[in-house]
Parts: C-alpha cells; sequence; structure tokens
DNA sequence: ATACTTAGTGGACAAGTGTTCACTAACAAT
DNA sequence: ATTGTTAGTGAACACTTGTCCACTAAGTAT
C-alpha cells in the first residue's frame, strides 16, 4: 500500500506562486545561510541531478526491500522519488535505461573497493584475512547496490543481466592477471589462472548473497560468515602449490 | 507476445456441447486407441491433473524464458496453460502458492539427481569427473527447474527465496556427512566439513549459472564450463589433506 | 527587460492486472 | 434415475501500469 494519496508537495504548482514556497523554504529550512544546505535548489542541472539521483534511489530501495528488478514499476518509482510519472522521461527513456545506469553506479563503488583492497596489497600473510574484510565493510556501507548486482544478476531484461555478467567476467580477468605476479603462480596457463580466479569470485559473490540474506546487523552471524570465507579462500590458495595442471 | 486471442478451445462451453470437441479431438490427436493418450480426459482427478501441471509449466516455461518470478501474472500464467483466470483458483490459492509448489518439484529432481550421484559413488578416482558429468546432463535434461531456482533464489516474495535457501543449506548438509565419511576427512570439526561442503555446492550452483547463460546447445562452450568446474572441484580436494584447522 | 530552454505538472488514454460472482456440464455417488 | 460435487467458464469490478499531450514557471542567455 504504497502512498498514493499525498498533500500538494512540491515542485511547481499553478494556484500558489512561487513566491510562497520560496519565502518558507529557502528561510525556515534550515540554516541555509552561506553554503546552501540542500534545500534551496539554485542552478538547474542541480535541480536535475537530484532528482535524478532521487529516481536511481528509490529503484534502489525498493530492490532492497525484496522486488525483484523488472519487477519493479515506473510509477512506483516515481511515485517513491516524489515526482509525477511523466517526470521520469526527462532522465530515462525506459526503465531498462535507468537500469543499466544502476549497473555503472553499482560496479563504480565495486571497483572503488577493489582498489583499495589492490593498495592493502602486499602484506604477504592477512592478505585474505583484509580482503575478506575490506569486503563485508564495503558491503555493509553499500547495501543497495550489492543487492541490486545480486538480484539484478539472475533477473529480467537479459541485457541487464547480460551487463552484469560481462562486468564480472572483466573483474574475474582483472583478478587473474593479479594473481599472475605471485611467485607460486608463475607460469601457470590463463585457462588455468581464470579457473583459480573464478573460484575466487565465486566464493566472494556467495559471501555477499550470505550477507545480504542476513537480517540488518546481526553481528555474530556476519562474523561468522565472514570466518567460512577466510577459510574457504585460504583452502583454496593451499593447494596452489601442489596444482599440475595435466589431466 | 504469448498467445492472446485463441480459438475456442477446450473445456466446456455453452454454445458448443462436448460431443463436438471429444469426437474431434479423441480421434485427430494421435493414434487413441487402446491406451488413452491424452486427448480424452476421464476420470475428473486426471483432469485436474492435468491442468495444475499446465500451470506450473507454464509458469516454468515463462521463467526460462527471462522473465523473473514476481514479474509473471496470474492471467498470462492461464492464459499460456490453456485457461481461464479464474480457474487458477481451483489449484493454488495465489502466484506465491504456484511458486511453492514449483520449489517442491524442482527440488524434487534434484534429489534425484542427487542419488544417481551417491550410487556412483565408490570410483574413487574419477568420482569428480562423474559428478560434473551428472550435473550437467541433469542440468540439460531438466532446464526448466534449474532456471526457477536459480532465478527464483534472488527474486521475489522474500518466502519463496528463503524456501530455497532453506532446502541448499539441507543440500549442503547433507554433502558434508557424505564428505565426513571419507578418510581423509575422517576428524574434521563440523564446522569446517561444512565449510569444504559449502565451497563445492558453491561451485555448483556456479556451474549450472553459466550453463543455463550457453545459448541452448553450444556444446563447446559447455564443455569448457565442465572442464573448469571439474579442475575447480580437483583444486579443492587437493588441498584437504593439507588443512589445519587451527588459526 | 526579453526571449529561450527545460524540469516538472496534471489530465487523459488504452491496456493489463487480481478477484468476485453466478453459471454450466461433466463426473461421482447414491 | 436423481442428486450432489467440482473443474472450468465468462462477464464484470476496481486498480495499476506505460505513454501521450499541452501547459507552467523557474533558470539561462541575450
Amino acid at each position: 500500500m504504497p502512498v498514493n494519496k499525498r498533500a500538494p508537495r512540491d515542485g511547481h504548482r499553478g494556484a500558489a506562486p512561487r513566491a510562497g514556497r520560496a519565502a518558507t523554504d529557502s528561510r525556515a529550512a534550515d540554516s541555509g545561510r552561506d553554503e546552501d544546505p540542500q534545500a534551496q535548489r539554485r542552478t538547474q542541472a542541480e535541480r536535475r541531478e537530484r532528482t535524478r539521483q532521487a529516481l536511481l534511489d528509490a529503484a534502489l530501495l525498493q530492490m532492497e526491500a525484496g522486488e525483484s528488478f523488472d519487477a519493479l514499476s515506473l510509477r512506483s518509482v516515481t511515485r517513491a522519488a516524489g515526482v509525477v510519472p511523466t517526470a521520469f522521461y526527462r532522465h530515462f527513456s525506459s526503465m531498462d535505461q535507468l537500469g543499466l545506469a544502476l549497473v555503472d553506479e553499482s560496479f563504480r563503488t565495486l571497483r572503488a573497493m577493489l582498489r583499495e583492497a589492490r593498495e592493502a596489497g602486499p602484506a604477504p600473510e592477512h592478505i585474505i584475512q583484509r580482503s575478506v574484510e575490506i569486503l563485508v565493510d564495503h558491503v555493509r556501507a553499500h547495501r543497495p547496490h550489492f543487492a541490486f548486482l545480486t538480484r539484478a544478476q539472475s533477473t529480467g531484461n537479459g541485457a541487464l543481466r547480460h551487463a552484469i555478467r560481462i562486468e564480472i567476467r572483466l573483474f574475474t580477468s582483472e583478478l587473474a592477471t593479479d594473481l599472475a605476479r605471485l611467485p607460486v603462480l608463475r607460469e601457470w596457463t590463463t585457462e588455468d589462472l581464470q579457473m583459480v580466479a573464478g573460484l575466487l569470485v565465486n566464493t566472494m559473490t556467495a559471501t555477499v548473497e550470505a550477507i545480504l540474506d542476513v537480517p540488518l546487523s546481526a553481528p555474530e552471524a556476519e562474523a561468522k560468515i565472514s570466518r567460512v570465507a577466510e577459510k574457504q579462500l585460504r583452502l583454496v590458495m593451499l593447494a596452489v602449490p601442489l596444482w599440475r595442471s595435466g589431466d
């Protein structure tokens, strides 16, 4: 039962000329003196970006709440974003386009994570532990993005699904070339490198899904998940020196 | 674009009494002489079961075609099943109920697979190879069921999602106790056994998703996926003898 | 100060949705 | 032969959905 009837809200309304609104808003809002906080939207580009983001966030929120991507409707998204349905088209030509924008956004945060993990790199022993830590921290900090990716990965539109798969595969390849620098993996074939990288990424992915399943902030469960993930990664790396590609 | 306008088709229609239909159908269908093939539904229970199955199959088909579970509508399902929307309620009280029925059905085939794999058990060397083979064979043979499970696992209704997760966890535990019988794993803690089992199941799951992604019957791609899966499993099992649970 | 651009409005439309209701005709049991 | 039971029908309902349209007022440039 989403909010349908809302009080006359924002934006421009024929009956009530702007003066009234502007006066109320720009002063009463909150201490808007020097830096404008957020209430008075000044430039047009700024305004545009604001509602665009509102649309993206609304979609993310609904997905985090359990709906799959292609179950959400243009109207419900605009409703949650506080704009009228037709305003949607000023920003995206269809829901699918919005989906692709979300893929972009989500992978941006994912790559930020990867960068951080790489910088914390050359601590040889605790590297696994550290990586897992970074992973769960990022999932906690950007829950909606990760929820979106895992949901949309096996849902709807094909195009979305495909975009995400591609990106993950790319991600895996990067990991593979990273691994290639390790002494133990010096002379592995590329296929075998891909194979291990895939295994690691799978484990990470499963870990993310497990964390997302946990009812928000049940710290013990989360801790256990990290512990298991660590062990799994350690186990895999343990096997690496023994590997002989031959059949 | 599902069939919307169909010729007056089945069931009872006020204007055209049954006789006409039965005659056309039970003869023209296919060589229906001794054993009734499928056209003339005799007992009532038989008829009931038939359309129930038609509903389930219709839902499966639409999901295999890419839609996520909670994106499909009661009406489109009944349409594809060749019955009128209201007939749906004779079998399920809601789409969610249908979903649960599908979970049942799908896991039945999955357990059949597990049984087969267990029976082919004690060939010590090729066991991994054999397991992967069984897996991909079953996926090929029951594509819709596997597609449903992987889709519904991260989509909609929460209840469905939960049911599937539970079932998979159970599945993992079974594998863990199976593993416990192996000599190498004799004295592992249960948590560590769960950990390895989880790793193996994750790999299997990822493999299934990979296969489902492959455009139907691209045998080379499929072969490559199996090969990689085999390697990954072998790699994991390679590490097992070296494992020491200590921190 | 004037004209242009544009983010957002509000009303309308056809189409699709889930669910209710009274119905019918085949089967089942007596 | 009569009487229930029941799987499926078909029309109607109150909504929701995506998209089109003309409109408005704030912001931008001249």
